[in-house]
RNA sequence: GCGCCACUAGCUCAGUUGGAUAGAGCAUCAGCCUUCUAAGCUGAGGGUCACAGGUUCGAGUCCUGUGUGGCGCGCCA
């Protein structure tokens, strides 16, 4: 975010001091005063701690030494311990303004990501169910994160992998066959224990009823295959029209059972084998994770010869290696956090690289209402689905709402909040700065008035002015650092903070009504936090509506 | 018992690799619309950063221990 002629200037400056050992330790940054300037860094506290010298001293050798085009700087000072404070120039930012926006619809973006592929994994919920809220936060986070990668300019796919052929689904198959045998008059037609209790089951089974009657009553394997094919499929079609809702959309939906089809499970177990890593117990297969340095060993493949669901992921990791992505994001909820260690100790054994992997866990959410906790909608009389909280509050609160907070921490998806279409709910302060730029110039292409594009900015110095274009120029490293993290929460943190900028900047400074060139000059200043905002919601999931 | 996550204002949460006087929103109180959208702006009050030690020029941030809460610890996924 510093300028390159700050870090250039400090380089050699230290190089001719002698410090040349400490270049690569400069850091800058914003001070929380605003009295220490704009950039500051803590350089001579670092090399007086080593160097067991007075810092301040250090500190004034260099600012001394410190050579810079004084048009750009207003004031470098040192304070307190030893920081040198440097106070940019009114004409540094409002050339930094001209430089946002030129750059138009392209600032902020980078070609970090370029020839450079990243898989990002999320949702893979089965097709047994609906969707709940943590799937709905995993969803969001994942397509977020899918997204800021794709704006640094990384070749994305955005993955969902499902099994559809183990013990999971055979309990739908029975499930919804018992429902179906009740719904045909036997009342007392026995549930499985195991079964999905949901009311889900008896719309899928009364949906079969009414189109094929008591076509599917004998319990064969042909029709409890027919009710696992039926169940599947309803259930994946509630799921994507969900995901659509959210505009979340998959590129490739990754079927486990591809794994065992084209023989990779047993490549995976081939492998382990000659390793030396595997043996038999029991009757089972197990993998001696403690060779690896885990605590105990697990079992890959029970003894009736069906895989724990260890060995197929990591034949899927290893499959998403094989594709050649240089970085596999996957997205999951606190409860697979045990999982983990087992599956990447299985993929370093196979011999990749395991610091391509990142695992993002995300916390639980709870609903709540008043400051109580809400566990069934009041429409339905059902545990919430994510479905019926994006008919409640709409896919942008919901997409926001996910993001607001820190990945790590639990949520609590305030539902009174979420439906308050007031000032109070923090999506519309972020839409509302959207939709007044839009307005103003809406107002001004209607009143005839035009912009000077070539007119000079340097004419703005109200501190709101200056603010905004501050705020402005953190956005590229934003983004990066909210990828780097996997945390679109900083990104929704940031243009929180530049929607406030704006609306202070838009109550102290008129754009239609001032006189060239400051009125465009301020058109510049709208309509780069426009194009930040647009591009930032969309990152997030966001609408940005032009009026509301 | 073990592992992971959390603990910051009345409530919900921010707090970049350790930095200078710990910040928002909601709630409470007080102001601002003949002028580009008041879904906005301005101000006030509100804190032992769970607790106790440690590391150092400097700790909400790092280390150790304790407490409280959440999630896990299967030949379930």
């Amino acid at each position: 975010m510093e300028p390159e002629f700050i870090q250039k200037a400090f380089e050699n400056t230290l190089k001719e001091l002698g410090f040349e050992n400490f270049v690569n330790k400069i850091r800058f940054e914003q001070p929380r005063n605003e009295q220490f300037g704009d950039i500051a860094t803590n350089i001579a506290l670092l090399i007086g701690k080593e160097k067991k010298e007075n810092p301040r001293k250090i500190a004034e050798d260099i600012t001394s030494k410190l050579s810079f085009d004084p048009n750009l700087i207003d004031k470098i000072s040192v304070d307190g311990p030893g920081f040198i404070n440097i106070k940019l120039s009114n004409l540094f930012f409002t050339q930094e303004l001209e430089r946002m926006f030129n750059l138009g619809e392209n600032y902020g973006k980078s070609s970090k990501g370029s020839n450079r592929k990243v898989n990002v994994e999320y949702v893979s919920a089965n097709p047994t169910g609906l969707l709940h809220l943590g799937h709905g936060r995993n969803a969001c986070i994942g397509d977020s994160i899918a997204n800021l990668y794709q704006w640094l300019g990384y070749d994305v796919t955005r993955e969902y992998y499902f099994n559809n052929a183990g013990r999971q689904m055979q309990i739908l198959a029975r499930s919804i066959y018992a429902r179906y045998r009740q719904l045909l008059g036997e009342e007392e037609f026995p549930f499985p224990e195991d079964g999905y209790f949901g009311d889900y089951i008896k719309d899928i089974a009364k949906e079969i009823a009414e189109k094929f009657g008591d076509q599917y009553k004998v319990e064969t394997a042909e029709n409890l295959e027919f009710f696992k094919k039926y169940g599947e499929n309803w259930c994946f079609e509630k799921i994507r029209s969900t995901l659509e809702k959210l505009n979340i959309r998959h590129d490739l939906f990754f079927n486990e059972d591809t794994l065992y089809s084209t023989g990779k499970i047993n490549e995976v177990i081939d492998i382990l084998k000659q390793k030396g890593l595997v043996y038999q117990k029991d009757g089972a297969l197990w993998l001696a994770f403690t060779k690896l340095g885990l605590t105990e060993d697990r079992v890959i493949v029970k003894s009736s010869g069906e895989p724990t669901y260890r060995l197929p992921d990591i034949a899927y990791h290893r499959d998403k290696f094989e594709r050649g992505f240089d970085l596999i994001v996957d997205i999951l909820g606190s409860d697979h956090i045990a999982t983990v260690p087992d599956v990447i100790a299985g993929l370093g054994a196979l011999g990749y690289d395991t610091s391509k992997v990142k695992v993002v866990f995300h916390q639980f959410v709870t609903l709540t209402e008043n400051g109580e906790q809400v566990k069934m909608s009041k429409r339905s009389g059902r545990s919430y689905t994510l479905d019926e909280l994006i008919s409640e509050v709409g896919p942008d609160v919901v997409r926001f709402f996910f993001l607001m907070r820190n990945v790590s921490s639990h949520l609590e998806f305030d539902l009174g909040l979420a439906r308050e279409q007031s000032e109070k709910n923090p999506v519309y302060y972020l839409q509302y700065a959207y939709a007044r730029i839009c307005s103003i110039f809406d107002t001004a292409k209607e009143r005839g008035i035009e912009f000077n594009f070539e007119a000079n900015t340097t004419c703005l110095e109200h501190p709101q002015e200056l603010n905004l274009i501050k705020v402005q120029r953190r956005f590229p490293e934003v983004i990066e650092i909210a990828a780097e993290k996997f945390e679109p929460q900083i990104l929704a943190d940031y243009l929180y903070d530049l929607a406030t900028a704006f609306h202070t900047f838009y109550h102290n400074c008129r754009i239609i009504g001032s006189e060239e060139p400051i009125l465009s000059a301020r058109f510049k200043l709208a309509k780069v936090t426009q194009t930040i905002l647009k591009n930032g919601l969309t990152i997030l999931g966001v609408s940005a509506p032009t009026r509301m």
